[in-house]
DNA sequence: AAGAAAACTTAACTTTAGGTTAACCTTAGG
DNA sequence: CCTAAGGTTAACCTAAAGTTAAGTTTTCTT
């Protein structure tokens, strides 16, 4: 299955929260929360959600302030942001645009519209992922087939190897951090050992070649051709 | 300057393809039209456009079926689309975005809303925007990669050089005191001794080159172009 | 449903790159 | 031309990554 997209969800009402997280995960999104826009940041910065919903009306650092703050950030620059506003505030709306917005959902919140809303601008979202076959330095990666060839032989992957893979190769030449991919693969909530993704690397490197897998030590990995 | 986008505006009143054209075309982009969904669908096929606009109530094929077939061409399958409705029709809605929509834009068109909607849709559409790198003197770097350039040559720094980099970079030609080093990059309850710095200055000399790496003596080092 | 196989994780140990330091050298500025 | 701040070098230390093999868990097979 492919990985869940993930979903951070900023308000100050616990309620409110409560409404997104039940709604979004009963679609199988991966749901995180923040009660206010400076812990929002802090949990983006950290998880690199695919789409953040932004409540405009925050007390201390609103929904505009927190948007244009993460866009300022490198890593977030190119995520989904929607805000969350009392309906008809076509001002608000512009302003919001304005701030990097890239949609609007109207309080009172209607489940259906929610749901379809988020699906289309996912699906819009991820054109980098939908891509699904790449070729890098002689070795060739099938999303669909889990199938990599290295120099025109087959090699089958366990999935935890191949996603992996796909997650470093998404981007040759940048480096993920342990906590990038342990977000990334095994997701926020499971903890594994440090060691775990060494031998991972390991086993990537001894069936693809060292030389494309680098360490930067006290940082991460990258994949390079 | 990057090409100017493409719109696509699709609607059975000369009047509103009209307004949108003017508006548009305004804004700088490229805009052609079509008077119903089967003129519309081989327009597309034509030009390719980055958005098309569809209105919802057509004669003979209207937007949602319009839609449906864009999306089983490949060549547009990934085209933005965004469907032209009379406003607080959800029921619309939500089939549209089942139908393959992106967003709505309600009528009567508001013209800054509309324009402020095409920005946000092709900003997020567009191909993914050259990273924010900065590069001084013939030197690149990018925090997300953890790489630096130099001359067009890739380096990779360990990573307390990168920082001390990334730090006096920040604001090239402002000078940094030794006490600012070491509470940006150790913290201020680390303490290392005072050579600790140099070394690492001394790497990226070597490195980057002598002449970016100015020495203030008796109070701290700069960067400079 | 039991057994086998494959995949995954962990623990214990080794290796190493990167960071720090100490000792000595150089230089700017009074 | 003296002195304190900075430069250089190489040795040392350490946290992080590599390795291996031994558990676990999952998944396939019969």
């Amino acid at each position: 299955m492919a990985k869940k997209p993930k979903i951070l969800c900023v308000d100050d009402e616990q309620d409110i929260l409560d409404l997104l997280t039940f709604n979004l995960e009963k679609e199988g999104y991966d749901v995180c929360t923040a009660l206010n826009g400076k812990k929002g940041l802090e949990v983006a910065k950290r998880e690199l959600p695919d789409l953040i919903i932004l409540d405009v009306m925050m007390p201390e650092m609103d929904g505009m302030e927190t948007c244009r703050e993460i866009r300022e950030i490198p890593s977030l620059k190119d995520v989904v942001i929607t805000f969350l506003t009392a309906r008809n505030e076509d001002y608000s709306q512009i302003a919001g645009f304005d701030a990097g917005a890239d949609d609007f959902i109207t309080k009172p919140i209607r489940q259906r519209l929610l749901v379809s809303k988020i699906k289309a601008l996912l699906r819009r979202s991820g054109p980098a992922e939908v891509k699904k076959e790449m070729s890098i330095g002689g070795i060739e990666i099938d999303r669909d087939k889990y199938l990599v060839t290295k120099d025109g032989v087959q090699i089958q992957l366990p999935k935890k190897e191949f996603e992996l893979l796909v997650l470093l190769s998404s981007a040759p030449g940048r480096v993920f951090t342990r906590e990038n991919i342990l977000n990334s693969i095994w997701g926020n909530d499971v903890i594994v050992g440090d060691r775990t993704i060494d031998v991972h690397i390991r086993k990537l490197r001894e069936k693809l070649g060292d030389e494309n897998f680098k360490t930067i030590k006290g940082v991460g990995y990258k994949f390079e051709a």
